[in-house]
DNA sequence: GCCGTTTTCGGCCCGACTGTTTTCAGTCG
């Protein structure tokens, strides 16, 4: 049975849930939830490195014990010691810990007296307030525990960037523009500009935090208060939404804006390294004993940590503190760089606007150039072109650049693979094209080995220049299908082929990981937004947030290049 | 269960808040 790096994450993680509950060595519990997040980070897939014979203890928190157990799973499907606790404890424990104010002391308690093993016979228990005869139970914790049974089903669920964008920054507006309001700052993951966000944390420095905090819940958005306290207010937003407010010194705006971006990996690595040093970091500051050192600004806490300023989009702890410290940290691509869009429709499929107007709406952006890809023909519903349509478009292409000024559009296919890997469209017409992308747009469901194979023909097409949305994933919709990215990364290096990163804010296809492993891989990346209108050519900007969470600086990005030198790499 | 320029044992990030207690355990971020 194939198991993907996320599933075996998913199994670590669940271990440590098991083994929380049963008591065991908080230590151990950590040593697992660290493993699963070194193999979810992973931009290879753990099978492939077990069938390569790659030495697994090599990875970060993965000992002799957790690369057995990797052995076991990618060869078995099983993971026996997981198999094992879930005979002395059953299974569904751990869901009860997402209910909050319950952690695994408090489920161990209900389970050793009651049993329960579901959020169903949770309720119950809580409401004929047998719940009470525990230790510690008293009528808020059981409200809220009842309340977080009924929640359940919404837990877990997270916004994407682009939903969650436009009330952080109407907040972000709207608390700046108060009196007495000194910074205000969104933080946490929506600074690191994740492609999901689970709530936003925000900062504020203020002379009048009462005052502050009454405004903020005075939101026009604002559903529910949660809490309203001296440090920190919790509102949840007409989309459902949580927003935490919190007030911070003056002086301890950068380590509370440090503390509150996270991730949590990459403040414990920064922490550690105070340790060693005999230091102390926490959101108040950088400590020598009662002495404090610093922590006004995040800069200065970088400095004294002999460490440059890391990017909020980096810090991830998958290997910023060492390349900083190796003085290889990546110059991050920015949105000035890009001079072109390499993916885009027009009306003559499924967009909404002429090739004209796409391309005087790019000019207005900046861009030297755009390719128009319309679809092709298998895509019906889109009103794929056939090689007559395709043809009449690539005249009127000629024409249009005649007219154009400033601006360059270059002629495109937005190509299917067909389920054999052969291309919807003839070689002879592909060759005539200045830039031919491939696409899978239906049969997700092949096998890993059918679906990789597939992929892998289309791109050994000669026509063939970049592998479009490759891992046809939309967040929260649809899972990516089954692909072997190790293949997939080896013959783009082989043939020369360019990974597209798609930036419509719900597909971000490469994700951050891929991204990373494809610039380590030397494979080139074309960022490009999908547009079926002038509007949505701005999605570059979430593009180029995915991009620099994936380490991509601006020579990895075959759109920062010239026309010139773009149509050379192009033209093999 | 992992890790090691103090390397095979003994550490492992840090603090606030909450609800419950009467000095603190559990949970959370």
């Amino acid at each position: 049975m194939a198991m993907t790096n996320s599933e075996i994450a998913d199994l670590f993680n669940k271990m440590a849930d098991m083994l929380e509950i049963k008591g065991e060595n908080p230590f151990k519990v950590r040593a697992y939830r660290n493993a699963a997040r070194t193999v979810q980070n992973l931009g290879k897939s753990l099978e492939e490195l077990v069938a390569e014979g790659k030495d697994l203890t090599r990875l970060p928190g993965i000992g002799k014990d957790l690369s057995d157990a990797i052995h076991e799973i990618v060869e078995t499907g099983k993971f026996s010691k997981l198999e094992a606790l879930k005979k002395k404890l059953p299974e569904g424990l751990d869901e009860l810990l997402s209910i909050e104010g319950l952690g695994p002391k408090r489920i161990r308690q209900l389970y050793d007296t009651f049993h329960i093993t579901s959020m169903q016979e949770l309720a119950k228990v809580a409401e004929s307030g047998d719940i009470y005869k525990l230790k510690g139970f008293g009528p808020t914790l059981v409200e809220k525990i009842l309340k977080g049974v009924r929640l359940a089903k919404k837990a877990g669920h997270r916004f994407r960037f682009d939903v969650a964008k436009p009330f952080a920054e109407e907040l972000r507006r709207y608390l700046a523009g108060f009196d007495g309001v000194v910074k205000v700052e969104v933080a946490g993951s929506y600074r690191r500009r994740k492609e999901t966000v689970g709530d936003l944390d925000i900062l504020v420095v203020a002379e009048n935090w009462d005052d502050v905090t009454d405004w903020f819940v005075k939101f026009e958005k604002v559903k529910e208060v949660v809490s309203k306290g001296p440090t920190r207010s919790t509102v949840i937003l007409s989309n459902d939404l949580q927003v935490d407010l919190r007030s911070v010194a003056r002086e301890s705006y950068g380590s509370a804006l440090h503390y509150f971006t996270g991730s949590k990996a990459h403040n414990i690595k920064i922490r550690k390294m105070a340790v060693e040093r005999g230091w102390k970091i926490n959101e108040y500051g950088i400590f020598e004993g009662e002495k404090r050192l610093g922590g006004e600004s995040e800069e200065e806490i970088y400095r004294l940590m002999g460490l440059c300023y890391i990017a909020p989009e980096l810090r991830e702890d998958r290997g910023e503190v060492e390349a900083c410290m190796a003085h290889r940290l990546p110059r991050l691509i920015e949105r000035s760089d890009i001079r072109g869009d390499l993916h885009m429709h027009s009306k003559n499929t499924d967009g909404h606007a002429t090739i004209e107007e796409m391309a005087e709406a790019a000019k207005k952006l900046g861009y030297d150039y755009i390719a128009v890809t319309d679809h092709s023909r298998h895509l019906t519903v889109a009103k794929g072109l056939d090689e007559k349509r395709l043809l009449e478009e690539m005249e009127a292409i000629d024409r249009l650049n005649e007219k154009l000024e400033g601006i360059t559009v270059l002629k495109g296919i937005e190509c299917d693979i067909l389920e054999d890997g052969t291309m919807d469209l003839p070689d002879h017409i592909l060759k005539r094209l200045d830039v031919v992308l491939a696409a899978v747009h239906y049969k997700f469901n092949l096998s890993k080995k059918e679906q990789t194979k597939r992929v892998v023909k289309a791109l050994q097409n000669p026509h063939v220049d970049i592998l479009a949305h490759p891992t046809g994933r939309v967040i929260g919709h649809r899972n990516p299908y089954e692909l072997e990215m190790g293949d997939i990364f080896d013959v783009c290096k082989k043939e020369g082929k360019i990974l597209e990163l798609n930036a419509q804010p719900e597909r971000l296809d490469l994700n951050d990981i891929y991204c990373k492993t494809a610039k380590e891989e030397g494979v080139k990346i074309s960022i490009a937004t999908d547009a079926h209108d002038p509007m949505s050519l701005a999605f570059m900007a979430y593009g180029i947030n995915q991009a620099r969470r994936g380490w991509l600086e601006k020579e990895d990005v075959i759109n920062t290049l010239p026309l010139e030198k773009l149509r050379a790499l192009l033209d093999r």
